[in-house]
DNA sequence: TGTTTGTGGTTAGCTCCCTAACCATCCCAA
DNA sequence: TTGGGATGGTTAGGGAGCTAACCACAAACA
């Protein structure tokens, strides 16, 4: 599940005596990636970890407050492709996860009567009280993990991972290289 | 592989929104981490994706490059169980990891002649040529995407990553909620 | 010296995600 | 109106991580 899984971080030092080996190696981008990765890991771990005790994986969670959401303006239905697609799981996975649920009696699945290809997801009331109980909690912990910073602190640091989120996005598919690799 | 399964994030309005219903959602956070979240994965689609080409696993190269730190010093001779720790997978992952390695002919498996309980893994001059061939793209990719990012921005990124870190170093185990949940 | 405890490595079986392939149904256009 | 694409859902199979249990060996202690 983690992205980075090197125990302990290398110390600068260390990236400035491998960048004499690696003339790409820019110690300070290093630093900054292994770092971001390293928060991601842990926050996950401290804001996300918990739901397991609910039997709540992540992508069962994203699929019940999908269809939270969707529960206010109950006009579109949503059915496994859609969900897969604003979950961004495969089809395949969805339906995994929609077997389960089922299975939890958390959610419920119907054939459309229009488009009888397409069946429609919903949650139960037994979902939907699972997610009243556990959700508080679950915002608690991300309002601890964030509170050593000022409100001045979390828009500088939106902006600064915006600009790296942005600079991902601008690379075509993650296989191909970024094409302004060479140029720079 | 990624932490956050969510397509688009939630705009701030919205998280507003949720907040008139959900008192401990604080939307500041909220958006702070989730865009944290996202960032991480975004940065790893890009860097560590396309190692993937080579056949090489976030699990692989990490233990490739845990070998070839050690390379240098090769007084430390290092087993399944210390690799393990380092990297941070559990033993019988990394012998899984080992196994594969060793069977694409990257690293060598020898018993320890000395702790007949030991195994002593080692880097082939075939898995040597390997990294070489791939860390230089590694590192640039790496530098491209954080270039966005002046030094003074980077420095200022790992502050504040650093401040979450260690807020999420202090709680416990992941398992138990934070102690100063409910003191907050 | 013999037993107990701890440690290293492996195996078995699980979860959660993926891709590829498959059918059923819809829609569009010849 | 009928033949081909799209599109929706499922199935089959695989990869990568985990825990629990196991055996072999080492180390410590009565």
């Amino acid at each position: 599940m983690p992205h980075l899984l090197l125990k302990d971080l290398p110390r600068y030092e260390c990236l400035l005596e491998s960048a004499k080996e690696f003339p790409d190696l820019d110690p300070s981008a290093c630093e900054a990636f292994l770092h971001l990765l390293r928060s991601a890991d842990e926050g996950a771990r401290v804001v996300q970890g918990p739901l397991a005790q609910h039997n709540i994986s992540q992508g069962r969670f994203g699929v019940l407050m999908l269809l939270l959401k969707r529960c206010g303006r109950n006009a579109s239905t949503l059915g496994p492709a859609e969900l897969a697609d604003a979950a961004g799981v495969s089809r395949a996975t969805m339906t995994g996860l929609i077997d389960t649920l089922e299975r939890d009696g958390l959610v419920t699945r119907e054939p459309d009567t229009v488009d009888r290809r397409m069946m429609i997801v919903c949650l139960t009331p037994k979902g939907h009280e699972l997610l009243q109980a556990i959700l508080p909690d679950h915002f608690k912990r991300m309002a601890w993990l964030m509170s050593p910073l000022s409100e001045d602190e979390r828009q500088t640091l939106l902006r600064l991972l915006n600009k790296i989120q942005r600079q991902a996005d601008s690379s075509p598919e993650a296989s191909p290289a970024p094409a302004a690799l060479a140029v720079s």
